[in-house]
DNA sequence: TAAGACTTTTAGATTAATCTAAAAATATTT
DNA sequence: AAATATTTTTAGATTAATCTAAAAGTCTTA
């Protein structure tokens, strides 16, 4: 629904969606990848749109006070804007909790459905869904949920390709998780939590000569174990 | 996000929620009304919006081919429009239930959030809730639920102010829920399932003076009575 | 440092959804 | 059956979100 749909009462601003996944890329672009701005560009392959259209937004998030935006400069979210961003965050990673410990969703089929749902407008709703999953800190891709307040928890973690042959490390998250990976990984029965030892290291190609869960036994291609965020045990 | 997002290929076209608020509203003044045609009046008023407002959705709506729309005659659902209508239905009320039975909300607090719920699509989320739900025939407001072929559960039901003194019936379901009645009748004690005997009828102002689970006594207006829909006991 | 390449913004349109004011059609009352 | 009232549609604007094409700004590299 286009229209302006604001409350200044509330001192709370009702975003339309789209301003909600323009915030989410711009965090993703600057905050999230570490670089401190998102440019023009990025957001527009990000959103899937065409840089003018990303400008037009930009100068509107601007007048809300969402975003710090210099032509040419790119941008970075204010305060409120992060507030925003790291909301949407929480909550699409709640429902992805959701989808997977109750209605036996598995992890590749998730992610589309929590971009609906993270826009579902009820502090309430997100409170006591929260409180049912019993407040987890991590989706089911192992990615950090946001507090009530905007704080991430901290992961700490090595990649695979990074341990030594002999090494054992817990899959805890993926850096990132294309559809492609996710389903891979299903295939070879890794899932977050699934212990993986190094047994062999080949310079060749980098890749490695790996044991699942003190099981089956096979090879990993660097690109893959770059991917692989593990917990050293 | 107001753009053309239909998908041609699997003839499932994607309305905008707009456009699904359109066939619900229409669906209520048309068939559940029994009035057979809603008119751009009755559609304006349930929508918030200008008659003028309506016209032009028609337009685009039987343009479609959701409605049946001859200017100045009133509006009828198509059979894939009142597919649409009734699929809004089951997903709105199979959340409903979903925010009473596992999030323990109040039957007066879970229609707002419905209303938004309602529109995310995926028919395999709507598959497994209604499977974690236990299908369920009828919401927290006793209203049926539309199964997935868009067939509803017929209720065989008595107005309260039709029951005879010595009487006594089990609340079903409401005819209109207004906030005000639900919250007054979670004042006095009465929610679905809630049995009560009529013990006197005042000719005077149609008021009862009824018996609530076999327990509290107590005075109900025509109009409190007229809106409580049970089953004889 | 000037030319060329790339990025970003501007200009000008389009579409969905809305509005108000006015005209047209239909319904109700004298 | 007129006159009046009500309902519905048309006409003309507006706003959010998008696009393409062209201009302007910034970066890279010879
Ligand atoms: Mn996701
Ligand atoms: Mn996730
Ligand atoms: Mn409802
Ligand atoms: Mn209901």
């Amino acid at each position: 629904m286009p229209s302006p749909y604001f409350t200044k009462l509330t001192k709370i601003m009702l975003l339309t969606q789209t301003e909600e996944n323009y915030l989410k890329a711009i965090f993703k672009h600057s905050e999230e990848a570490g670089k401190g701005v998102a440019t023009t560009n990025a957001i527009a392959i990000e959103m899937n749109t065409a840089p003018a259209s990303v400008t037009d937004m930009l100068r509107r998030l601007s007048e809300k006070k969402l975003i710090n935006y210099e032509k040419y400069k790119g941008v970075s979210l204010t305060d409120s804007g992060r507030q925003v961003a790291t909301e949407l965050i929480r909550k699409h990673r709640l429902w992805e909790c959701f989808l997977v410990d109750k209605l036996d969703f598995e992890w590749d089929e998730i992610h589309d459905i929590a971009e609906q749902l993270e826009h579902v407008n009820s502090p309430e709703l997100i409170r006591r869904l929260n409180e049912y999953l019993g407040t987890p800190r991590f989706d089911p891709h192992g990615d950090p949920i946001p507090d009530e307040h905007g704080n991430i928890p901290e992961r700490e973690f090595i990649t695979l390709s990074n341990l030594e042959p002999g090494q054992t490390g817990e899959l805890i998250g993926l850096q990132e998780h294309p559809d492609s990976l996710m389903k891979f990984l299903k295939k070879i029965n890794v899932a977050i939590g699934t212990k993986i030892t190094v047994l062999e290291y080949n310079e060749f190609d980098e890749s490695l000569y790996i044991q699942i869960n003190n099981e089956k036994k096979g090879g990993l291609s660097r690109k893959v174990s770059d991917n692989l965020l593990m917990k050293v045990i």
